[in-house]
DNA sequence: CGCGCGTTTGAGGGCTTTCAAAGAGCGTGG
DNA sequence: CCACGCTCTTTGAAAGCCCTCAAACGCGCG
């Protein structure tokens, strides 16, 4: 068992199984958390800095390694300081479903607060570090900050519209048009928290990932990933991801941004000049 | 405008619009209610009362009317007294993919105390009366009452789960087993409610509407319920669903339901003897 | 009885899968 | 520096699940 430490306990260099854990790349998570947080409640100067003071265990998880196990009690939520990380379900024939990706800033499983056995393992889509904020004090602060509970109940509930929009998106849509919606999801995301620049962000994830999240075959997924690049609508080339079209992207993702309840994507920000 | 009535005030007799509006009706509804949040987060004495004094606007709908447009802004939530509701979204072509599916007993949108703008209209799959109760008095008992609000936003945690095992199931399962899911999750909930008596409970959704929500066509539901009627699992006529063989349909379905959260339903309420 | 709605059936086509194998990128080690 | 192995991407061909289009059927109801 690793022991907690705070924020201003995390000093430049290595902290533990030789990762370097230094203070920028943990309070810069917590901050990425809270600016996205007050963007859909609105914080006070009391409720931020009660956020960024919280006890934090990072932890470090090789690409590909699942964390934790369905129906598992767990007592901490998950933070993402760097890496991608998603839920999923697996089947009984080994296929799985990604059911959420989440990017540095997000809190992966908040849900686990209210409902503390694990509905849906999480995996590390690359190599990733997390946070793990303990159960206890998460609820300590919502129980002294009213806003803070408030905060939290309402990222729970755009976690399930986000799951909802999917939902449609894999239930209703070809697969060129899921694979340009979950990308136009994925560049809005990245530029909420500053990763988007001029229609570029890093974009590790695997087309078998993404074939999992969207409910199609490795393959197929390639096969529309050409189709998109052969309209300029993307590239995708070296884990990044170029939006040449941000409108045409959108067109054809049938994409309206209002479910992820986060600033709106520039076009300046969405696609490359 | 109607005028909001507390359960006392609803006296047995037409209330508006022709409807009648019983105080057994209306009462009933949160009754269900509050014994399913009950069994998720365990209420005391005072919340559970504080819950049956809710004021309530009574509202019929008839059978594929929708209720609410996307991104309107509501005021109040819906709980549902009798009939069916689901929540949808729908798409440029204007196919739709339903998201939920609500029986007596569940509010529908809970969501929208946190988000108050619709991000999945309601549809009334048939003939339904709903019970509008408004925000401000949600939100009143929830600061008032501490377990109230955490078990307001447990259900919403719930809600979450419930969608994403649909994506799961849309995503990843052929349409006979996504079939076999959705009817063993009604079955579950409609026990619940005390609405399955030895593995029969009222169906009334069409095949259509299936379709729309396991992201399938009329047509094939339909034949896909007859392979399930070959195989003897079930057996669906005259809007009645009986279930001949609970566990090989769980198994077709691979259901598991423990993300619902509710009771585990008993081998012989859930199929005939 | 005729109408509306929902279910059922048939045939053909298409989107996506499956299976298999080759190619590209990258870190490792000789 | 290049070979090697690994992972991920790309390509091809054939099969399959599900869709589309149409029309008939059954049933409750005015």
């Amino acid at each position: 068992m690793l022991s907690c430490v705070s924020y201003n306990m995390l000093i430049s260099g290595r902290s533990r199984r030789g990762e370097t854990m230094s203070l920028s790349a943990g309070s810069e998570a917590m901050r990425l958390f809270i600016a996205k947080v007050d963007t859909r409640s609105s914080l006070n100067a009391d409720e931020r800095t009660a956020l960024l003071g919280l006890r934090v265990t990072p932890r470090h998880v090789h690409a590909h390694r699942e964390i934790g196990r369905f129906g598992e009690h767990v007592e901490h939520a998950c933070l993402v300081a760097e890496g991608h990380v998603a839920r999923f379900a697996q089947l009984e024939n080994g296929s799985r479903q990604i059911v959420s990706i989440h990017i540095a800033g997000d809190v992966v499983d908040l849900h686990s607060l209210m409902l503390p056995s694990v509905p849906t393992p999480l995996l590390a889509l690359t190599s990733a570090s997390l946070l793990q904020v303990a159960h206890a004090d998460l609820r300590g602060l919502a129980v002294r900050h009213a806003g803070i509970a408030a905060a939290f109940w309402r990222e729970c509930v755009v976690d399930g519209n986000i799951v909802a929009e999917w939902l449609v998106n894999v239930g209703r849509r070809d697969a060129r048009a899921r694979l340009a919606h979950l990308l136009c999801e994925f560049a809005v995301r990245s530029g909420q928290i500053g990763t988007l620049v001029r229609g570029r962000c890093f974009f590790p994830i695997t087309q078998e990932q993404i074939a999992d999240a969207l409910g199609l075959t490795p393959v197929h997924v390639n096969r529309m990933m050409q189709t998109l690049r052969s309209e300029r609508l993307v590239q995708l080339s070296q884990r990044e991801l170029t939006i040449l079209d941000w409108e045409g992207l959108r067109r054809v993702g049938e994409f309206d941004q209002s479910y992820l309840h986060l600033p709106t994507l520039s076009v300046e920000d969405a696609q490359i000049s």
